[in-house]
DNA sequence: ACGTTAAGACCGACCGGACGGTATGGGGCC
DNA sequence: GGCCCCATACCGTCCGGTCGGTCTTAACGT
């Protein structure tokens, strides 16, 4: 039995095609990011994913619901990856450097949903961004523990305590969505070296070659 | 009507000392940094400031104007401190050290301005987000300058453009925020410091002593 | 094969209220 | 009496959310 497979002719959008439920999250986030989370009605939202009102209250309890959903896949998605890099092989400093390009690459990836992340968190109830702050905080801890590791055997240097360094370097991160543009000239894998670069420099790590211009 | 009669002694309303105007600003910025710009309603600022609405509406054109303000008097302010320090004597490290540290102590000296800053920005509209943008840029510019003057006199590693440092350590200071907490454990100077020396090293230079924990 | 029922998917008119902003007026000070 | 400074009352709009209803599809009984 084919699963749900219809057309409606009625319909005047050609973005069509995906379930509306994924429609919906999808253009929700790039309007909260193009127009913030209190600057896109629901109305704004329904029209882009051509239904009404109906359909999104039918799959979301409110428009928090929608926000929550945003944050929850990508804090979801790069604690995976993180945790895969962390407990995989290598140096500590192997490690860092793989987990340092993949968040700015993964951040990048996401543009749309790290800009609402850092802009409209503040928007949920209490209760949720407790618990989202709960898990960014494990993802923080983690990379961490990975900093730590490599202090601990000499690899990386202590002048600047763990925890500053990567609050540091998240925060930098977070922040990438400001300036940076996918139609620029540098492309998120070359943005996440250059990245990781400052942060082992930081912790007193060069390539093998250069240190001079 | 029993119209609220006033207090004595010369001053325009009870409440606090300062001028009405002042006030309203300050209780402004810190709803805005608690609550958002969109979760602050003019009622509460009112209520916070002991005015009323015509209050308000006398000194500011509107709600926006309050944000703007924030905004305008954070960026001269910086942007002062920075262009004393470029300008001032000493090497390049020197002078970018002072700057980087100064950019930490200054921000997390108005630290519910810096919320504001980057949280509400886009809320504002689009010809004032581009005036705000266009200094914004040239403090960076300013930075930009110094690390480029390090790098062209061999002070500095090139290995990493000069553009994307700055919008690194810029993006790091900016959402400092987030995390620091004025009753921690960190003066802002000594954050400023830790900060500074995670700069330098990104750039190959660290402090003659250590290196390794 | 056919009718009946149930449930999911979605529509769209509507509501209560909050919000930014304004019009008007009164009181204190020169 | 004129001029700031500010209070009070009020307005139009917009927005999140609701609710009854319709259409489609699947399941079941006969």
């Amino acid at each position: 039995m084919a699963v749900r497979q219809k057309e409606s002719a009625g319909s005047p959008r050609a973005s069509a095609g995906r379930p509306v439920k994924e429609r919906l999250l999808r253009v929700a986030t790039r309007l909260f990011a193009r127009n913030g989370f209190e600057g896109t009605s629901v109305q704004d939202i329904v029209d882009a994913a051509g239904v009404t009102k109906g359909a999104m209250y039918h799959y979301y309890g409110s428009k928090d619901d929608l926000l929550y959903e945003v944050y929850h896949q990508l804090l979801t998605m790069q604690t995976t990856r993180l945790n895969d890099i962390v407990k995989g092989s290598g140096t500590p400093e192997e490690r860092l450097r793989a987990a340092a390009i993949d968040v700015v690459v993964s951040s990048l990836d996401n543009l749309d949903d790290m800009i609402v992340f850092f802009r409209s968190l503040h928007m949920l109830p209490e209760d949720r961004q407790t618990q989202i702050r709960a898990e960014r905080r494990a993802y923080h801890d983690q990379f961490k523990a990975l900093v730590e590791e490599g202090m601990a055997d000499g690899t990386f240097s202590s002048e600047v305590p763990a925890d500053v360094v990567v609050h540091y370097y998240l925060s930098a991160v977070n922040q990438i969505g400001a300036w940076y543009r996918p139609d620029g000239p540098l492309t998120s894998l070359q943005v996440g070296e250059e990245y990781s670069k400052l942060l082992l420099g930081g912790l007193g790590v060069w390539p093998s070659a250069v240190t001079g211009g």
